[in-house]
DNA sequence: TGAATATTTGAGCAATTATTCAAATATTTT
DNA sequence: AAAATATTTGAATAATTGCTCAAATATTCA
């Protein structure tokens, strides 16, 4: 019989890191987001500040229809938030672990 | 003139995290590695003993030449090292760095 | 050398996706 | 209400990319 903090094998897999096959969907699905230059720009636009649509168009140079498609996405993705003024909306990173993710990145790039 | 320990304001921005446009590329390079699910299934198959591609096939449930076009893909990215031992390649992961990258990921998809 | 095993490579196909343009919606101002 | 500003949306196009099949290469074994 299985005992108090006992694992079987699966669990003890599970419990050093393995995701699942969902999981390990998801993760693919969270990188594609950081996966496209733009949108890493944008991302980038409004590090620190928040930013309105106009304002990230100049900052990353790109069209205005573009910025908003990739805005979308980045939504959805739960990655960044809205704020509505006027006619004017103001996009911020969701939370703190975009900002996380991104710095791993750039710390493992500018290594060797 | 500019002394010792003093930033331009080009160089404090930089300092404090925003790279250029050259590493932002590169960023989104490194992630679109990662944007692949059965990449992601490679990648793990791996992760803590090196394995030859039919064990990974095995174990990722995949075509062995589409295995084998990942595995070349993801050793020009220097996310694994390739060791051969007769007929075999062993492949491994390249680093820690990979499994930082992946563990952040997986912390981000399991919180909320 | 020839057969068997292990992996790599290249071409072709299907699916996904970033971008652009044009039009639609929303909000403020006159 | 009409004009001006700010953003969103949908359709179309072009480019990228993951997978499969077939053939090529490499290594061991009989």
């Amino acid at each position: 019989m299985k005992q108090k903090n006992e694992l079987t094998t699966a669990e003890h897999i599970e419990a050093f890191g393995a995701p699942d096959e969902e999981k390990l969907f998801e993760m693919a699905e969270l990188f594609k987001v950081f996966a496209d230059s733009t949108r890493i720009r944008i991302l980038y636009a409004m590090f620190d500040h928040e930013m309105n649509v106009s304002q990230i168009c100049d900052k990353v140079d790109v069209n205005i229809s573009a910025a908003s498609h990739q805005l979308r996405l980045l939504k959805q993705s739960k990655l960044v938030k809205c704020r509505r003024e006027g006619r004017k909306a103001y996009y911020m990173l969701a939370d703190d672990h975009v900002k996380t993710i991104i710095g791993m990145a750039k710390e493992h790039i500018e290594e060797d």
